[in-house]
RNA sequence: CGCGGGGUAGAGCAGCCAGGUAGCUCGUCGGGCUCAUAACCCGGAGGUCGCAGGUCCGAAUCCUGCCCCCGCAA
């Protein structure tokens, strides 16, 4: 069986290792084009590309699939395996494969449809999301279901460990389905009401939401684009942060804490947050512990809290 | 030429503008206190101040060039 793996970032490396090791025959990758990246705008390849490079596999990298499929037709393969690909496919991409095409998504479906499910449920405080192999329609990952597990969500994680996590479900679990397509020895089951789940941005920390909220910001926006707050000239990109309890009655915001001994507690509208890994702009990620021996944060200070829009 | 911050002891920083004794917090090592301690007290070790030139009696500090790291924006 001749597969294609269409994919982009980190997230689908795995996955595609996955299919390779199972001794599926990968005849193509097809991932984003290289984009420039970083300050210098050096053009970097994508995590996906990297890695089918490092397997000997052809890649395919068309700014514009649904314009230009020629190359992939031509690989006549007999199923695509889509995994954050980063392009809608249009029906005419969907029919060159006779056996289907089908997507990892990084959620209980219908739930988190769309661009950043696992960043999306660390946000929303969920305790649980999974991964979901599903049929690849035109339609934004309503497909019909083929399989899913369930992933817990802890307190620990960050969307980088929780997506390092999925991920690797996703592998195992698209290779425990390849077999039961290839012999169509599987039945689909419709999915429900779901929603969509947007893209995440950098955003603001507003302190005057309870706890649990803000280190749930904090912990679905790293490793990036990060949740920071602003004090004075100073500001800074969170990493991690966990609730904490606070006795004082002081405005959100304000800095109740800021010792190597009892690290970075910052009062929340409902308790308090405890900031563990944090980035001053212009500096590199570090401990608070670290950042506070340089005593750039004092104990009464406040940070701003964003305007409500 | 997109905007900006930075490179000083193992870590995080101050000192630079107004050149003149290498400073702070943490860690580390030794000692003390304690039933005990990540707590407290005393003491010590540890630095080519990113690199190369220049100015100067004297440069971490001023000037020139280069290397490297990072935040924002794309």
């Amino acid at each position: 069986m001749k597969i294609v793996f269409a994919g982009t970032p980190e997230f689908a490396c795995a996955p595609l290792g996955a299919i390779l090791e199972a001794g599926y025959d990968v005849a193509a990758v097809l991932t984003q084009p290289d984009k420039p990246q970083g300050r210098k705008g050096i053009l970097t390849p994508s995590p996906v590309k990297e890695e089918a490079e490092r397997l000997g596999i052809a890649v395919l990298q068309p700014e514009k699939l649904r314009l230009d499929y020629a190359a992939l037709a031509a690989v006549k393969a007999d199923l695509m395996v889509t995994c954050a690909y980063g392009q809608i496919l249009t029906q005419e991409v969907l029919d060159l494969f006779p056996l289907g095409v089908w997507n990892i998504h990084a959620s209980l479906l219908p739930a988190y449809r769309g661009a950043a499910p696992i960043a999306r449920a660390i946000i929303d405080g969920c305790r649980e999301t999974g991964v979901t192999i599903m049929k690849t329609e035109l339609g934004l990952d309503t497909g019909d279901i083929l399989l899913s597990e369930r992933c817990p969500i802890y307190d620990s994680d960050d969307c980088g460990t929780l997506s390092d996590r999925l991920s690797r479900l996703g592998a195992e679990l698209i290779v425990a389905a390849l077999p039961l397509i290839e012999k169509g020895n599987f039945s689909l089951q419709k999915q429900g009401q779901g929603f969509v789940c947007k893209k995440v941005e950098r955003t603001e920390v507003d302190f005057t939401r309870p706890s649990r909220e803000v280190s749930c910001l904090i912990r679905g926006l790293s490793p990036a684009p990060f949740a920071y707050a602003r004090t004075g000239e100073l500001t800074l990109n969170f990493w991690f942060a966990e609730e904490a309890e606070c006795g004082e009655d002081v405005p959100a915001g304000t800095v109740v804490a800021a010792s190597p001994k009892e690290g970075l507690v910052v009062k929340c509208g409902e308790g308090a947050v405890r900031i563990t890994e944090l980035q001053p702009a212009g500096g590199r990620r570090m401990s608070a512990r670290d950042f506070l021996n340089g005593r750039k944060l004092a104990k009464g200070m406040q940070f701003d809290i964003p305007r409500t829009v």
